[in-house]
DNA sequence: CTCTCGCATGTTGTATACAAAATGCAAGTA
DNA sequence: TACTTGCATTTTGTATACAACATGCGAGAG
């Protein structure tokens, strides 16, 4: 018998530890700049501290963290710099994930897409902000894995969980958040189209209003921070 | 004082373990798809498994290696589906780092690259394949360091290593490595007309002749190992 | 009073011992 | 002969002990 090769993969333990890692970053629980104590962390999490050590690499490779030699590790803090530099590499990938998926997707594929797109203009008509982020990323989701590229998609999550590691609540200004949706509406056309360049050159676009607002949202935090008194 | 904060980085024993494998694995000491026994690698490597296995993880993070729980480690063997995807994001990232260089370089960087440029001219001239290569990753290289983009510079190394690993001996078509070096000097051309979108383009279909060019050396070489006889 | 040096304490780094899982082989059965 | 089953051996997984390094504090000198 043959085709059930392969199927398992039964996650390790330092496979999980990392998981577990990664959400408390995510969530903000550990947030940037914290210090992680090993014997800590290990008792924290009920495993040893060879298993997490096995994890802080994998999380480190991911970017999540850093670690200095004989000092430990600690949760990555982005500057402004660095996360221009993300979203120029993420402009990139969406782009390409654009151009690839145009090229492969099905009319059943679009039904579902233009499902979700409406889904996020409701959310977006009643300011639902949560549903909104939901749709919005299941939408850019999906673009990617349309492309069907393995990499290209490992790449895609992998640099979009460093960025959501900031946690910008960007509570979005009415203007930046219509335009977003009518970018997202432009997209599903220009991929009903099977226009790949288009779709591209739309997704490069909006992956870099997003920069912007991104940096406002951290402008106007160290505001609070440094001249809040 | 101040100015030389966090110089050192001294290397830790997992860091240079991961080194040294990397450089076996991409030398083709460690040919594609062997398996990593830990207790002999340890031992030939002068350190203990705890380590090694930090250095494992990390390899893994990379795409070097592949760990199958309690089955160890192996060295990851590329499809011909996996090297397209490798190529397709290989694409896009050299194109931004084309787009992104044509902002920034200089009259200075211009004249290293044109000396590498001249160089490789030679190279192909002799026909003197190993100092082609040279050349030719160093103006990629330097293309992408001109970016200025640590995050682009990472993924792109990361990748290229991966696609190294294959250890393609492409014997270059005559045809085909005359236009390679036409491309080349296209790039310069572009570059030093600070034409961004021209040179992301001419970068982006570099790598895909590219892609081709080595798909066809694989095919070649499953013709030896399969019809040989 | 300030700065430096040295020690005490805590934290990370590595090796190793032990446990658990997988692999290969041989004997037995259909 | 082909296939299964069980055991011996090998290999990986985890915990822990010990060593090396970093950090913080206090005493003493300038």
């Amino acid at each position: 018998m043959d085709g059930m090769t392969l199927p398992i993969a039964r996650s390790s333990l330092p496979e999980a530890a990392a998981e577990r890692l990664r959400t408390l970053i995510i969530e903000g629980e550990l947030p940037p700049g914290a210090r992680l104590n090993e014997r800590e962390l290990s008792e924290r999490l009920g495993v040893s501290r060879t298993p997490l050590r096995e994890a802080f690499r994998m999380l480190a490779a991911d970017g999540l963290l850093v670690q200095l030699p004989n000092r430990g590790a600690q949760v990555v803090s982005l500057s402004r710099e660095d996360v221009r530099h993300a979203f120029e590499v993420m402009a990139a990938l969406e782009g390409l994930a654009g151009e690839l998926a145009a090229a492969r997707v099905t009319d059943a594929d679009l039904e579902v897409l233009r499902g979700l797109q409406h889904e996020m203009e409701q959310a977006h008509a009643c300011r639902d902000l949560p549903t909104y982020y939901r749709a919005n990323r299941a939408i850019h989701d999906r673009i990617n894995a349309l492309a069907g590229n393995p990499i290209l998609t490992h790449s895609f999550r992998t640099l979009n969980a460093r960025l959501h590691a900031l946690r910008f609540r960007s509570n979005l200004v009415r203007t930046k958040w219509d335009r977003a949706v009518e970018e997202h509406r432009e997209m599903i056309e220009a991929l009903s189209a099977r226009d790949g360049e288009r779709l591209r050159n739309l997704l490069v676009e909006h992956v870099r209003t997003k920069l912007r607002t991104v940096l406002e949202t951290m402008d106007d935090q160290m505001k609070c921070v440094t001249g809040g008194k």
